[in-house]
DNA sequence: CTCCTGACGG
DNA sequence: CCGTCGGGAG
């Protein structure tokens, strides 16, 4: 474990990017990034959320904000019922906590919109909580590497939830850090199709190559 | 056709 | 636990 977790900070200079809600520390505009960016690519996410943050910076304006109007600025990203999301998180952050986010994952998951991956996240980068992190990503990273041969939905596997809570307590860094390589890993080299064997970094130890 | 930094209701 | 939501890109 110890060797996939160093391999992947190591060698983040092959499939690095960047995106402006990766250089924030503030969970409000974390949580609406997040919000955005799920089962949605990020590079269709990256217009949207500065239209969203241009029209409301902050919490605030968001829990005054016209539903009908965020639906408008988030409808290219699909998913629509996730508009209601934004005004009830902010809503309820301001109800119970004065506007000030909760810094626990238990107190973070009561939030509505705010699942497993979303707190995690919050955790991580606003936090620097080191958290088990589990996306659609992540989880084929791992069923790739340790040869799992799991099939369908496995991101809430068991024994995936595990390897990801081990990948992230071995990693000698920020945890957000960890969680932008491992993403940009999967998403650039360990890709749904065709993944780019030829210039994986951790293709010596992968069993999935095998 | 599959897939995207998931959360929710049933 | 499982089906569903969704537009856009490849």
């Amino acid at each position: 474990m110890s060797n996939i977790s160093k391999n992947i900070i190591e060698n983040r200079h092959l499939y690095k990017r960047d995106f402006r809600w990766r250089h924030t520390r503030d969970p409000y505009e974390i949580m609406i990034a997040e919000f955005m960016l799920q089962r949605t690519k990020a590079n269709q996410v990256v217009p949207v959320y500065d239209d969203f943050l241009k029209k409301y910076p902050d919490i605030k304006s968001v829990s005054k904000a016209d539903i009908a109007d965020i639906a408008r600025i988030i409808r290219p990203l699909g998913l629509h019922w996730r508009s209601g999301h934004f005004k009830k998180a902010a809503e309820y952050i301001i109800r119970e906590y004065n506007g000030k986010f909760p810094s626990s994952k238990e107190e973070l998951l009561k939030i509505p919109g705010v699942g497993d991956y979303v707190a995690g996240v919050i955790l991580a980068v606003a936090f620097s909580k080191n958290t088990c992190i589990v996306d659609s990503n992540i989880a084929r990273v791992l069923n790739r590497y340790f040869g799992l041969d799991l099939t369908g939905e496995i991101r809430r596997n068991k024994k995936i939830v595990e390897l990801s809570d081990e990948l992230f307590s071995h990693c000698n860094c920020e945890p957000k850090e960890m969680l932008f390589a491992i993403i940009d890993f999967s998403a650039l080299i360990c890709t749904p199709l065709n993944p780019k064997h030829g210039i994986c970094p951790l293709k010596d130890d992968c069993k999935f190559v095998k």
